[in-house]
DNA sequence: CCGTTGGATGTTACCGCTCACATCAGGGGA
DNA sequence: TCCCCTGATGTGAGCGGTAACATCCAACGG
């Protein structure tokens, strides 16, 4: 029929027809069949997401951001969460490779070799957001977490003289951002000439509950502990109420930051010193990576580094 | 060929034959496509979840639920937040049918007539969650916040004394359970003699901050106000700080309830009193019921009462 | 020895759309 | 008057699967 010629070259059909040929399909009802298209046009107008969990407040608007700009271009969002497992993340990607995806959006540069491997042979855009790596699949967007690490750790050790200093991080396994935090802190401390021992860093699960474990954890073990850095800032409010119930004062006996600046650092009293990461623009910043490439276009940069940014409040 | 027969039922091809074209599949990378299949089958194994706002944590958790139990079936979901706007949702609908989805996944019951219309006549299986309706489109997961908000408004009129009690509430427009929940309230109120006053309800965003300066707000107005309830956590625990700032104690002087029952609320100190809702289960419970659904089956129950309970900690 | 049976494999139309090309009608220039 | 050109409309072959049916072959029983 002309009615494909409706819908996608209105200027190339005669006003009568097209008039009669609208008519028609409203009254019928017809709802074109986008899977149809997709396999004719190969290209779905879909792109998948692969983040870790969904419920952290970060991911979820660094995903808002995507969708917001695909959406615009009429693509949708197919979303999964891999739970920090680059094994799932792999089954994810090749479910939705079969999907005929036309892009991939993955939180984080950890993937194994068969995820990478699928992704450069499906030869679609790939972004890879919130950590700077030097060998991306495709495009990556973030900020170096490592930097950022150094930068925070630098104003902890100086708010604290020369007590010790504690690290509660999220399992690092599968998790690049909260590893390069990590490694960032210990790098400083060292040539801060203050060396971190092994007890005084730990792993914990990514939220508050854990978090305020965590503090009460070291503060009995250690009294004297005069600071703690945190890889997110999730992990940081926890670690805040557990002193709070404690009575330990902070800043004046236990400083604290952390990182990604979320909502609630802000509210919290003290306030959290803490990285502010623009995780909404990382989204967009994805997304328009994306639809770039969609379009034909070379992309410029393929690496985009949207910075970070030091917010002191009173906590350290 | 008979490469199909070796994917779908492979117990009815020889061994050696299926071995050969196994050993072809291998080395020539064959990814099946998901989406001929879907057009010939006329089944996308894809399911749509329409959200007003991904990054509110009460809707990630239901959402990852969700996806959690779809997951497990194959069937990936298509995700996409409307924004409170019962339009853009309409808009949404229209697009995911046209993908074919098999299943739609809705937050809230306020749609608009058309978006109804479409849902009905797709003939697919609707949840839609979180509130408790008589009339759903075709299924319903969640509670009644017009009870729940009986419960806590009882409560927190008992901790108050005769003293004014205040609401503050998410915008109501397109917002069923926030609506539910205020009228819940108005009606307890004026049941116990104690009528709210037009100036002691009052409407905000759904965020920590816009709950902070709510609070600011009523108090320096209302410098007698004794209790507030808020139509959810994450505008309670806005609420807290601000009073906290002021120095004003909690429940001293203002007794401070909500609902929802996320992370926060645990932590923050004073704990807050709040509906604990299983979202979580929400989430598992519509995916079930979707397969069902798919799978062929009459779902018993086409309206799921999840209940809440009232969990009373320090804040009133 | 042959017809029958049933398991293994091949064939074909179709799902709804896009794309390249064929066709058709009418107007203008020679 | 005829032909060519052009803009509007029609046609047909895929896209990569599925499902129903056709075919083939070997074993078996009468």
């Amino acid at each position: 029929m002309t009615v494909v010629r409706v819908m996608r070259t209105p200027e190339k059909v005669a006003a009568i027809t097209r008039a009669r040929v609208e008519s028609v399909l409203a009254e019928t009802g017809y709802t074109p069949d986008l899977l149809a298209r997709g396999l004719a046009m190969n290209r779905s107008g879909v792109v998948a997401a692969i983040v870790p969990l969904l419920t952290n407040s970060l991911v979820a608007e660094v995903v808002q951001g995507l969708t917001t700009r695909l959406e615009a271009a009429g693509i949708h969002l197919l979303i999964a969460s891999s739970g920090f497992s680059a094994e799932r993340e792999e089954g994810l990607v090749r479910a939705f490779l079969s999907r005929r995806v036309d892009g991939v959006f993955l939180i984080g540069t950890t993937h194994t070799s068969e995820t990478r491997r699928m992704l450069v042979s499906a030869g679609i855009p790939v972004v890879e957001g919130g950590n700077l790596t030097r060998a991306p699949i495709d495009m990556v967007v973030g900020f170096s977490n490592r930097e950022a690490a150094r930068t925070v750790t630098a104003h902890l050790a100086k708010r604290c003289g020369r007590g010790p200093i504690a690290f509660v991080g999220a399992h690092a396994r599968d998790n690049d951002r909260a590893r390069d935090r990590r490694s960032g802190f210990r790098a400083t401390m060292r040539e801060l000439g203050r060396p971190v021992a092994p007890e005084f860093v730990v792993e914990t699960d990514l939220d508050m509950v854990s978090g305020a474990a965590a503090a009460d954890d070291l503060v009995t073990r250690n009294p004297d502990l005069r600071g703690i850095l945190c890889s997110a800032d999730a992990i940081a409010a926890g670690v805040l109420f557990a002193l709070q119930r404690r009575g330990i004062p902070v800043p004046g006996r236990v400083a604290v930051a952390s990182f990604d600046d979320i909502e609630i650092a802000g509210l919290v009293s003290p306030g959290l010193t803490t990285i502010r990461v623009p995780r909404l623009r990382i989204g967009e910043c994805a997304g328009d990576m994306i639809l770039q490439r969609l379009a034909g276009a070379e992309v410029a940069e393929v690496r985009v580094d949207v910075g970070y940014e030091l917010v002191v409040r009173e906590s350290a």
